[in-house]
DNA sequence: AAAATTTATTTGTTTAAACAAGTATTGTTT
DNA sequence: AAACAATACTTGTTTAAACAAATAAATTTT
């Protein structure tokens, strides 16, 4: 849809203004749908990724350094959102006896079979940009690939 | 910049998951490049684009609902944002006469002066983009559009 | 071996998003 | 005019980003 329109301005500064809003604009348009997919499972979108980091490392731990390195966002206070998940019982965490400084984090049963139920999020998320056709999805990765210098 | 690379991922389930994670990495990229503009003066984004809008009314005033309506983020949590402004004597409110449910905002003379002196940062933002030519910028916007249905 | 540095994580603080609920005022019905 | 609904905003709560500072353990230097 026209970004003009959808947001009520009639003209930008610049094209380039115009990008870096509809960016952002789009990026929330996505995000948001993504958190209604998540939402009736109660799970935040920072709570779903560590959790499926998590997994992936499943049967063994993750310390708090390998998860934030996994992570897109390398400012998330990891800490704090392993403690929501460990309130809900999805994750636990115990020191390593190797190294007493670092925490090992593991998904717990519960948050294997939560992610299990959850498997249709990812068919469905792919669904937000299911309208565009291989041309499209490769010429906006090349340009946003473009603008990250 | 290649986003596998970046992110130390080696591939993404589909062409359709890389843009989704693609759009969200540019758009953190940007706004944190937007953020460090800002940091010199001492303020946030949304308290950014909240004196801006204050700015274009003046010497009227805004209600809370009109600046709600200009913002991009629908949810942005007005009041508090005001309150911040107000603390730093960049805003001032009061209740309106003819409507006493209604806030009237107003951008004080320090706010107008502050966006005076930060008048560079458009400049300077339009140049994280100035990389790209014309060309992909109108078919990035084509692309981020058809997304949004 | 003690001192200094580095690493891994935690804690504290401010800001803001998201969502629900509350309050005051205005407008509309009956 | 009283009852009601609608509106404009405020307040409360949880979650998380951003950043700085603190803590504890491990490693390196002296």
């Amino acid at each position: 849809m026209n970004l003009e329109q959808e947001i009520k301005q009639s003209k930008f500064r610049s094209e380039f203004q115009k990008t870096i809003i509809n960016i952002y604009y789009t990026n929330s348009y996505i995000f948001s749908k993504f958190q209604d997919l998540l939402s009736e499972y109660k799970l935040t979108v920072q709570q779903y990724n560590i959790l499926r980091i998590l997994r992936g490392q499943f049967p063994e731990t993750a310390s708090i350094g390998t998860i934030k390195e996994r992570m897109l966002d390398k400012n998330s206070d990891i800490t704090r959102i392993i403690d929501r998940l460990i309130i809900k019982q999805l994750a636990e965490r115990k020191n390593s006896i190797s190294d007493r400084r670092v925490a090992e984090i593991k998904i717990t049963k519960k948050g294997l079979s939560l992610l299990k139920k959850m498997d249709l999020v990812d068919l469905k998320s792919d669904n937000i940009l299911s309208h565009l056709n291989e041309t499209d999805l490769k010429k906006l990765n090349e340009l946003l690939d473009k603008i990250r210098i």
